[in-house]
DNA sequence: ATCGTAGTACGGCGGTTGTCAAACTACGTC
DNA sequence: GACGTAGTTTGACAACCGCCGTACTACGAT
């Protein structure tokens, strides 16, 4: 094996590739707005909050090539919506939702509640 | 005579400039948050909440021309973030704060908060 | 070392956005 | 009716956005 008992995430945070997050005080309320005002962002956004702690972007299955979907994780990333790390080959996704409840109470979950409302077609029995 | 005893709003509204704005079940999320991604707008948005009923648009004094002023107001408008009508020349702009909250609970007043938040400088003590 | 995998970076394309000035419209008042 | 006021409309322009394909990089496995 070529990889020992080191096997955590701090393995691949500490070789070549960093990612650069913006620091709290940094989020601007309009980044935030205006990276979830995009259907495949949002789309994202609900997926991350719905599912698992971190996600691949591959998991995601976007109807978007993988330079534009590379292109939505960059703009929710800088605009402090997510959170990313590499993980082997794989970058990692997860939503900053402390970082975000701390700023601005309330609205990721507004936000997420309203997608699933108008995302939610019939939902018969 | 084409305007007789009626003076009261209804006349206005009556009158040649109707304003059309979307139906509750139109009023789409991501037009919400695009809408409120610009600083102008949210700016609008701020003092529509902070302030009187209805406002004109004159009352803002916001930092771009006339016909820009315009096209922001149209696009609150058309997302559905305000209600707009006239009142002799003017045209007093409401928000929309009861369709907003039944559609997207909790996000109208978590975006105004955190607003609120971000523009305030520091709070000392 | 070679190859496959996951994702980034670059460059381009077309549509949208924010901005303005200028011309126009509707209303109230003199 | 003439004038001022409040706002709209049109047309233009630069900037930005979302999208793609291609070329490239880093990591893991064979």
């Amino acid at each position: 094996m070529s990889t020992p008992e080191l096997s955590t995430p701090e393995r691949a945070a500490a070789s070549g590739r960093r990612i650069a997050h913006p620091r709290p005080e940094e989020i601007r309320l309009e980044a935030v707005l205006h990276a979830l005002a995009d259907p495949v962002r949002l789309r994202i956004a609900r997926e991350l909050a719905n599912g698992h702690e971190d996600m691949a972007c591959i998991a995601f299955d976007l109807p978007v090539s993988k330079s534009t979907s590379t292109h939505h994780f960059k703009v929710l990333r800088e605009a402090g919506v997510i959170r990313q790390h590499y993980d082997g080959t794989s970058r990692m996704s997860r939503l900053r939702e402390d970082d975000l409840e701390a700023l601005f109470p309330g609205l990721l979950a507004a936000v997420l509640e309203g997608a699933r409302r108008s995302a939610a077609p019939p939902d018969p029995a």
